[in-house]
Formats: C-alpha cells, sequence, structure tokens
DNA sequence: TTAGATAACTGAACATTAATCAAATCTTAG
DNA sequence: CTAAGATTTGATTAATGTTCAGTTATCTAA
C-alpha cells in the first residue's frame, strides 16, 4: 500500500487542479475555444491565482476549526507584516487577514482535535511580539471557502 | 463582446474545476492509473468536496473583505443553524461558521468597496434574530483558502 | 465619421489527458 | 494457509485541452 492520501491533500490545499473547458462550454452554451481564450487571459491578468480541491476537513483529520484574534505588542503592531508572513507558512493555517481596530490579526487554523489545536496555539503564541490572543472555536462550519458543508 | 468572465468567476467559485491527474503522477512519480483510482477513492468518500478556483479577490472586484460576529437573541441562539444556513446562501458570503462562546456566529464576506458592504450589512442584519454584531475589517489578506496571496 | 490597429471570438486540426479494464499484487480476517 | 476484497498497474479507448488562422467586433486617433 502506497499511502498517496496525504500526498494528494498536501497538493490539492494549493493547486494541482484545472478548469473544466468542455463543461463550462456546455454550460453556458458556448464554443470552448472561447472560455479557453477567456480563462488564459484571466490567469494572465493574475485574476485567477490557483485551482484547488475543498475537503471535508473532518474526513481528512483536520475536523477542529479554529479562529484565532491576536494583539501585537506596540513595536510589533507598527510592522505586522512580516509575522502575518510568517504565520501564513504553516500549513495548519487557513486564512491570515491584518485588521482595523482593536485587534490586528485574525487567523483561520485547521487541527485534527483539541489536543493537535493545543500544542498548534502554543507553538503560534511563543512568539514575542504577540501581547495576546483569543480564540473562537467553530462548533459547526456551515460554509468555507464559497462551498456549503 | 460576450462578457464571459463574470459567468466563469460564477462558476469557478463553487467548482467545474477537476484534477491534474497526469501532472500528479509525474511529480510523486506514480503511475497515473494509480493516482486516478485514489482520487476517486476520495471522491466516493466525500473527503473531497469539490474542485474550484482561488481569485484575486481584488482583480475580480470583491477586494473590500469583512469578518463579521454575530450575537443572536435567546430564542434564536438557540436553534442557529437555520439562520446561518440562510446566511451561507448569500453568494458575497465565502463562510459561516457556528461559535462556541460570547457571539454565536462567524462570517467572512467580499465586497467591491465600502458602499457595497455597507449595503450588504444592513440587509444581512435586517433580520430580527440579531441581537447586535461586530465587523471586522480586513487591511490585507495575507493567506486565504490556503493559498498566499 | 472613418481607417487602422487591437482585442475578442471561433471552427477545425492536433496534442495531451482522463477514464476504463483486466490482470497482477497486496492486505486482511478466519 | 486461504479466500475475499482492496490496491496497483500497463495498455487501450474516449474525451478534453491547446493551437492556429481567419473572422468579427471594439477601440483610437485623425
Amino acid at each position: 500500500m502506497k499511502n498517496i492520501k496525504p500526498k494528494l491533500i498536501a497538493l490539492f490545499k494549493e493547486g494541482y487542479c484545472t478548469p473544466q473547458i468542455a463543461r463550462i462550454a456546455r454550460e453556458i452554451n458556448e464554443p470552448s475555444a472561447t472560455i479557453h481564450y477567456n480563462i488564459k487571459k484571466m490567469e494572465k491578468e493574475d485574476a485567477i491565482r490557483t485551482y484547488k480541491a475543498v475537503f471535508d476537513y473532518k474526513k481528512i483529520g483536520e475536523g477542529f476549526c479554529v479562529y484565532i484574534l491576536l494583539k501585537l505588542t506596540a513595536e510589533a503592531g507598527a510592522n505586522p507584516d512580516m509575522i502575518a508572513n510568517e504565520l501564513a507558512r504553516n500549513k495548519a493555517i487557513e486564512s491570515v487577514d491584518l485588521l482595523a481596530g482593536e485587534m490586528d490579526v485574525i487567523m483561520k487554523v485547521r487541527a485534527k482535535d483539541q489536543d493537535e489545536f493545543y500544542e498548534l496555539l502554543r507553538s503560534l503564541l511563543a512568539r514575542k511580539e504577540i501581547e495576546r490572543s483569543t480564540s473562537m472555536i467553530s462548533l459547526r462550519q456551515v460554509k468555507s471557502e464559497f462551498v456549503l458543508l
């Protein structure tokens, strides 16, 4: 047994998919060469970043989902981009945004369960630039990445 | 001019993409029939929900991104699923989660600009089940849908 | 308004890829 | 050990994406 599944999950999280030109052409009743032309144009303009899979995260062992708000120290808060970029590299983090208002950063993280989340949180909050944080645990994911679950 | 672009955006937000089996096979050095078998298995198990595009949302006129927290009334809070499902139907809403703790719902919405967001917010908050809300405006989207921006 | 230039569209030929299938191999439970 | 089921794989077939040249539409400047 080759255990292909985790490799597929890793690849599909960020890409390795492609548009179904023929199906779209049928759906909106246009020639497939026209669809092809328009898609390539959007790709060239960088309006499309990638094509990827959306998972049932429970079924791939990432069912525990939490939103974390961060308040940075005064110094770090003046230049939050660097910290945000470093956080964003973490594979468990689905999204990172810099915020206006009371808190500086919001991120959405996925883990297997509470225990795995706790370890993740500990490692994330180990940075000295973080003054405090609040976690909001998702009890039910109704929609994610524009897809109803 | 046929204005295909908005149709493509609508289709790509939720699907109309497919895995690149041959490319994955090359990447991880396995026969493409094996990759095909494993992907179909994951699809059958419903571990994969869909294949979709990720956009540079600024470039498709959805650059204004906000997280909204909702506190429901006591009655509605006892059964928040129905309200969450209704909210999730809105095309401008990227994600909806039910929360543990102080607030009941968090959602991520995308609009063209502040004006469009204001109209959206007004329509969303018109529901009598919502006791109060807080909006957190994203100043910079560092990562979204597992994709670095 | 018009001519020229550029962008968008499209059918047809071609290249690549996905899907299928049958045989071989591996895994598991009794 | 053995039988049943799951996984892997090469080879064939079906379907799809890509290219290109010719057409049509749109835009720009005189």
